[in-house]
DNA sequence: GATAAGATGTTA
DNA sequence: AACATCTTATCA
């Protein structure tokens, strides 16, 4: 039996950003480190589109950002402040850029625990490498499988974090009273 | 080629 | 509230 049986279909992200983003809340990120594979239930996201000042994709296509114009179900890893990578998963359809960046995982797998994106990154050994990865392909190192279903009583929507424009958009969606959602 | 800013996390 | 730390984008 295949261990991946449950990885999310393509059509899952292909779809607007702000829904993946609301509907990645509960699913599994899978990391495989050697023999060992690392699970996390996704707890908290937040939308990006091109068309939002804030969004890395904002101004077209540039090398960093060239990630978020792939194909629906894409890694994109970017740096941050010199130390931090961030995971994004591409949605929506190929040549538009947007993304959903992951920003909390409640730990399934023990030696995860992390609050924040960036320590997620480190946590799930994530770097440049995964950078352009497809996030839906069984044979990758990193995949995403369906989890839980969250009730829309138990998903809270906000602004996001950390940002300077349009931070008023309340497009951060995370668990509710989920202890591993991020602070700030 | 130089420079400022950044989707963060830790420490004080 | 300061800071660590470096790639990318945006100038010149």
């Amino acid at each position: 039996m295949n261990e991946k049986h449950n990885i999310l279909k393509r059509e899952f992200c292909a779809r607007n950003t702000q829904i993946v983003a609301r509907e990645l809340l509960g699913c599994i990120l899978c990391r495989k480190s050697g023999s060992e594979i690392f699970r996390g239930k996704i707890v908290e996201t937040e939308a990006y589109v091109q068309e939002d000042a804030a969004c890395h994709a904002h101004k077209g296509r540039t090398k960093r950002s060239s990630s978020l114009f792939e194909q629906p179900g894409t890694a994109y890893v970017y740096l941050i402040y010199g130390m931090y990578n961030c995971l994004n998963v591409v949605t929506d359809r190929k040549d538009y850029g947007s993304g959903v960046l992951l920003r909390a995982l409640e730990p399934l797998s023990s030696g995860l625990e992390t609050n924040g994106p960036g320590k997620l990154c480190r946590a799930f050994e994530i770097n440049s490498e995964v950078n352009k990865t497809d996030l839906l392909n069984p044979n990758s190192d990193i995949w995403i499988e369906y989890g839980e279903k969250i009730p829309d009583g138990n998903v809270v929507q906000t602004a996001r974090v950390g940002i300077k424009h349009n931070a008023h958009y309340p497009w951060r969606f995370y668990i509710k009273d989920n202890k591993w959602v991020s602070k700030r």
